[in-house]
DNA sequence: CTTTACTCTACCCTGAGGGGAAAGTATATA
DNA sequence: TATATACTTTCCCCTCAGGGTAGAGTAAAG
C-alpha cells in the first residue's frame, strides 16, 4: 500500500511516516518507476508499535531498541523490562521536578494580592538577588 | 562591563546571554570601537531575573511579558498573577499526563517478569491493534 | 483528455540555546 | 615594545521530532 493508507492505518501523519523512512527506522521498499513508498502489513504494524511507544513518551532511539527487541525472538524480556524501569525513573525525576516548581509558584501566588495595585510578591521574588 | 562579567555575575553562560541581547530581550549598548557589549548593573539584574523565570519554567515569552511588568511601576499584580496562575496550570495539566504514563508503564513493567525468557508483556501491549 | 488525488524531493521553521571556527580586541608579562 | 594569553565578535551548523510549503511527477476517476 501506499504512504497515505500506511498512515491512516497507523494513525501517523504521513510526514511522520516519511519521516521514520528516512531514518531509517521503517524503511518500506520503494516503487523504482514511480518513486512512490510501498508498505507492507508488517511495516504498518511496526509503525503502530512505534506510535504507541511514541505516545509512552520513549524517544526516538529508544523506540529503535525497542523495536528491535520486538523483532528479535530470542530476546529476554529482562531487556524490556529494563528500558520501562528506566523510563519510569526518568518520569519520576520529572515529576518531582514540576511538582516543586509548582509548590513555589503556588506559593508566591499565594502571596499576591492581584489586585489594582502595583505591589507584588511574585516580582519581588523574581527580582531578588 | 563586558559580557563575561555579567555573565558570571547573572549566572548564566556568555550564549545565553548573547542570545537574549539578539532577540532583543535584555540588549546592552555596544562599544563603537571594539563591539564589545557594555552590560550595565541594571541590565544584569534583568539578566537574573530572566534567569530565575527560566527556571520557574517560563518560556522566553512570558518573560518578555514579566520583565515588562517588572519595568512598568504602574502595573497591577492582578497581571502578574494571572500569569503565574496561567503557568501553574499548564504544570497541573503536564503532571496529570505523566503521572497516566507512569501508571500505565509501572503496571506494563509489573506484569512483565523480568526473567530470561522472550514472552514480554510489555511488547505484547505495544504490539496490540 | 482532463481533473482530482496522491506522492516525491528539497528547503526552511520550530525553542532555547550549544559548539566551534576565524578574526579582532584587551590586558598581562617578558 | 613585542608577544602571549584571555576575552569578545560574527557566522554557521546542530539539537528533537517532525510541520509547512513549493514545485514537479504519478495514479486513478470521470
Amino acid at each position: 500500500m501506499n504512504i497515505g493508507k500506511a498512515a491512516k492505518l497507523s494513525n501517523l501523519t504521513i510526514k511522520t511516516v516519511r519521516y521514520y523512512a528516512n531514518i531509517g527506522l521503517v524503511k518500506p521498499e520503494q516503487n523504482i518507476s514511480s518513486g512512490y513508498r510501498e508498505y507492507t502489513d508488517e511495516e504498518v504494524a511496526k509503525l503502530k508499535f512505534i506510535g504507541k511507544a511514541r505516545k509512552f513518551d520513549f524517544s526516538i532511539d529508544e523506540c529503535k531498541e525497542l523495536l528491535s527487541l520486538y523483532e528479535d525472538k530470542n530476546r529476554t524480556s529482562k531487556e524490556v523490562k529494563k528500558i520501562t524501569l528506566e523510563k519510569i525513573s526518568q518520569i519520576d525525576s520529572k515529576l518531582n521536578d514540576l511538582k516543586d516548581l509548582r509548590n513555589e509558584l503556588s506559593f508566591l501566588a499565594s502571596n499576591c494580592h492581584g489586585d489594582d495595585k502595583p505591589n507584588c510578591p511574585i516580582l519581588d521574588e523574581l527580582s531578588k538577588n
